[in-house]
DNA sequence: TCCCTGCGGGAAAGGGCTTTCTCTGCGGTA
DNA sequence: TACCGCAGAGAAAGCCCTTTCCCGCAGGGA
């Protein structure tokens, strides 16, 4: 590879104008050695050695991203949100993928440390253990410390400002939209019970049907992964322990896609005979048939805010930003079999001896 | 931040010794200062500066990628095909996302080079440009000379090894199989005009068309992005022109669940009133509502043979690797309305005239 | 007793770049 | 004419590591 100094040997220069003409520096320089200097670096293709140049300036520029999977569309579309900010501001993104694996999240966070990265971002959900969590927050603290900046998305227990997705209230509106539809029979398709992000909508919707009179024994919530298989597979195990079902709330829609496969098999026409919702609303949400009923997270603006705290100023003291979810209703959830809507509505409570189960 | 001066000092060594106990150093070190060693590093957090020390070591162990978009299904594939290898050998990635933008491509380039990466892997369709064609190519020939090694996947039209998935036999293999399904008005979903994936699929579709004795008129090939809402949009054009289509070929399984959201908002039967076929195969084909029918590529196996190609022995000269496709029939495909498979199946040219249009 | 060998450790030379500091030479002012 | 100031260029000091080279010392053989 040319280097800087063949470039100024080449042009006649010494190493020092070629690089004040090759940065664009402040400091004037000839026309002519400028050309010269040019037509040196078109004739070596030189490109400088990236290495050198974050070494020789002290300036961090890059910020490191650490998510579950950059593939999976929750996380493609923060990501989108993340970039979005950071090409605007001429940052350099470093993505990494954790594969939901604690130990590589710690990994990852060292060598973007390493790497001399201004910030970092950490997406996704928390882990319901407290040594991982120790562990994780001295490292950050440990960055910090040194000037770098943080934040996290979609988790609460770490130093750093934080974006956070309502997912309790997410949780709540699915609950209660399935309530108010007449269902009193719902099982749960979870993700990792190790996640906060599940116990966090577990937690929403358990509320709302608490609110109902109703409540939500085990076995009607199945954990399994977080993808569109592990859906499928607990949605077979939930119907086979509860066959009259009218309704099940998937945690994310990947779960969800696996669930109305599920359904597809087992010849369970959905809405008809049962109701399905998710949760996130990615994209291909409304293009399965049917389209799917689902709880929205605002995923790319949560990239978008996570991206301005880290470059904009720091704050003495944390900042935790909560985003609103949303109910999004399409063609997946319907009043309870042979009931139409309208009477569906009316109080909770005076509803439930009705209803099966 | 700490640096290896600091974590010398505190332990009492020199730098050397500090930096042989972090690294595993193959030269011995006596018990008691390596104990001293790792108890500063845990005292001070530190981590090695990433850029010195490849700056220091002039091993080159990182590969770059560049692909139009890793959270597109397509190239989400092939990265964990690249993956899978990359990990196996203690490769790092370096991935970047050029969305399709012929400039960034050739930044990126450049980038990586900067970046002193040993091998890059360009993924994705090439473009009819020849400028940009010769430009990119100077850039990967000025890479290759000074040692680094290149592989394209899905691109022919550049130096360094190539990763083909025969695109031109899986237009065929839609194509034929419409023709064998008695289809005679067949539109197509297209992909930009400028890449050369959608002009491979396009051909090897008129090859099967001709083959049974149909031609493609212009009117019926639509192009569009290769994205959703531009195949629900290239699907409506496609259907405004010409009303009595029986099927229609899009040219990515994108295009294809678009084109499936403007025929039920057009209340089109599918495969009822008219057929859809896919190309690509990815994960979601088979969870929309028909399942697809669409054209499989092995895509983790391509990036596994690229990766493979670009770590192994240099070549005398660039091998080309093509990858076959494979029809997957599932349900968006059937025999033209009201014709049972079988009449279909006779010999193409006799059945030409009874179609309509 | 002397020399050689080998081990454990440090000194120092890069690696390629940026940037401060220094130097030269010129034009302008007193 | 002497001096000052400044523009434009180069010298050189880092940035933080790795690794080669060298040194001192202890143990073993002659």
């Amino acid at each position: 590879m040319a280097t800087l100094s063949d470039v100024a040997r080449r042009a006649g220069v010494s190493p020092a104008t070629a690089s004040r003409v090759i940065n664009g520096s402040s400091k004037p320089v000839t026309d002519e050695l400028r050309e010269r200097v040019l037509a040196a670096v078109a004739e070596l293709q030189y490109v400088p050695n990236a290495h050198a140049q974050l070494l020789a300036r002290s300036h961090r520029s890059a910020v490191g991203v650490i998510v579950h999977d950059v593939s999976d569309p929750y996380f493609a579309e923060i990501t989108r949100g993340l970039q979005r900010v950071a090409t605007d501001q001429g940052r350099l993104l470093m993505i990494c993928n954790s594969y939901r694996d604690p130990d590589r999240e710690l990994e990852y966070v060292e060598l973007l440390r390493g790497h001399q990265v201004a910030a970092l971002i950490l997406a996704g959900s928390g882990y319901h253990d407290d040594a991982f969590t120790r562990q994780l927050n001295e490292k950050l603290a440990a960055y910090e410390a040194t000037g770098g900046r943080v934040a996290v998305i979609g988790r609460h227990e770490h130093s750093g400002d934080a974006v956070m997705p309502d997912n309790r209230a997410g949780g709540d509106l699915a609950g209660r939209e399935l309530c108010e539809l007449g269902h009193r029979a719902i099982g749960v398709v979870a993700g990792p019970r190790i996640l906060t992000t599940t116990t966090d909508r577990l937690a929403g919707l358990r509320q709302a049907l608490t609110a109902y009179g109703l409540d939500l024994p085990e076995r009607r919530v199945r954990y399994a992964e977080f993808d569109r298989d592990g859906g499928a597979e607990a949605t077979a195990r939930l119907l086979d322990a509860d066959p009259e079902l009218t309704a099940i709330v998937a945690l994310n829609d990947s779960m969800a896609i696996g669930a109305l496969a599920t359904l597809r098999a087992r010849s369970l026409a959905v809405p008809g005979q049962i109701s399905v919702v998710g949760f996130d609303d990615m994209p291909i949400a409304r293009d399965v048939t049917p389209a799917l009923t689902t709880v929205r997270l605002p995923l790319v603006d949560m990239g978008v805010r996570a991206m301005s705290l880290v470059l904009g100023t720091a704050a003495p003291t944390p900042r935790i930003e909560v985003l609103p979810a949303e109910l999004i209703r399409r063609d997946t959830s319907g009043p309870v079999a042979g009931r139409p809507r309208d009477t569906a509505t009316s109080t909770p409570r005076a509803r439930r001896a009705g209803t099966a189960s």
